[in-house]
DNA sequence: ATAATATTGAGAATGATTATCATTTTCTAT
DNA sequence: ATAGAAAATGATAATCATTCTCAATATTAT
C-alpha cells in the first residue's frame, strides 16, 4: 500500500507527470479492489467516492498503473481489457471455467520453459505471452451433467 | 474444396439453412483465402466479385463456417476475430511477432499434455485453450539491434 | 503569484461486431 | 410450375469498450 504509493509517485516525476487527488483515489481503489477487475468496474467503484471523476480518468489511470508496472493487463477471451495486481508478482497465467467464469491462477514451469524451446525453434526470441486455459470446474460439470441427465429422461 | 462444400452443404440441410449464391460465393472466397483473415478483409475480397454483397452476409457467414466446423476463430490480441481454415487439421498454437506481426504455427505436446495436468489439478475439465507466443522473429530482431546502436552512438 | 504545462470531465468519435427490419429469395408441398 | 412458409439478405442503426478532443482547471517549478 504505502511502498506502491512510492512506487507509483516515483513513475509520474520520472515521466514529469503530476500527483492529482484522482489519480490518489483511484490508485487507492485499485489496491483494495479484488483481482482482474475491469476499468469499468473500477469506475462504479471510483464514481460513489467522488461522483466528481470522469470515466476517461480511470480508463487513462489503468494504462499508467500498467506503464508503471503495478497493474497487468488481462483479458479472459471477451475482449474486456481486465487488470490485475502486479508489483512483485511472480507470473501466472490462468485457468477459467467456461460455466460460471471462475479463475484460478497458475503456473507451470515445464510450459514456461517449452514456450521458450518452441519459440527459439523458429528463430523467435520470446518476449511474452498469453495462455488461457478453458473448461470446467467441479461444480458445473456436476450442473452440466445433471441437466444431461435430465434431458435425455424427458426425451425418451 | 469439393469435399468442404459438401461439408458445409449437409450443415446447411441439417440445420434447415438454405443455399444462397452469396454463401457459395463467400466459402470459395475463403477456401482459396491466406490463412488467419478477418470479416473486413474477407468482405474486401468478396465485394470485388459481387458488390451487391452486405457485409453482414460476410459476418454471418463466418460464425457459420466456424459452427459448421470449417473455420476457427482466432484473435491475436488486438480483438479482430480473424478466421482460419480448420477442417480436418490438427491443432496448433501461434507465435506471433511483435515487430512485423509475422505468424508461426506451432505446436508441442509437452505442452499439450501439461495444460491438461495443469487443469485437472485443480479439478477442471480443460475444454479447449488459447495460447499466443508473442516474440521478434530474426529479421525484427536485426532491425531492434540496429536501431539500438544506432541511438546510443548519438545519445553519447 | 506567475507562467508553463499537465490533467480533467464531458461528450463525441472510433472500430469491430451485432441487431433490426423491410424486402427478396429459397425450399417444399401441392 | 406455383403458392406459401420460412429463411436470408443488405442497408442501416445500435452496441460496447475504449480512445479522442477540447475547453476549463489544476499542478508545479520558478
Ligand atoms: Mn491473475
Ligand atoms: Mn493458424
Ligand atoms: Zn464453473
Ligand atoms: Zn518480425
Amino acid at each position: 500500500m504505502r511502498e506502491e504509493k512510492e512506487i507509483f509517485g516515483k513513475y509520474l516525476s520520472r515521466h514529469n507527470f503530476r500527483d492529482t487527488p484522482q489519480r490518489e483515489l483511484i490508485l487507492d481503489v485499485f489496491l483494495k479492489s479484488k483481482e482482474h477487475i475491469s476499468a469499468e468496474e473500477l469506475y462504479d467503484i471510483v464514481k460513489k467516492l467522488d461522483p466528481s471523476i470522469g470515466q476517461a480518468t480511470v480508463y487513462r489511470m489503468l494504462k499508467l498503473l500498467a506503464e508503471a508496472g503495478l497493474a497487468r493487463e488481462v483479458d479472459f477471451g471477451d475482449c474486456v481489457k481486465r487488470y490485475e495486481y502486479n508489483y512483485n508478482q511472480p507470473h501466472h497465467d490462468h485457468l477459467i471455467c467456461r460455466g460460471c467464469g471462475k479463475t484460478v491462477e497458475v503456473v507451470d514451469d515445464v510450459i514456461e520453459e517449452m514456450q521458450k524451446r518452441v519459440a527459439e525453434k523458429f528463430g523467435f526470441e520470446l518476449t511474452d505471452h498469453a495462455m488461457y486455459l478453458y473448461g470446467l470446474c467441479e461444480n458445473c460439470r456436476k450442473k452440466r451433467t445433471n441437466k444431461f441427465v435430465l434431458t435425455t429422461y424427458f426425451v425418451f
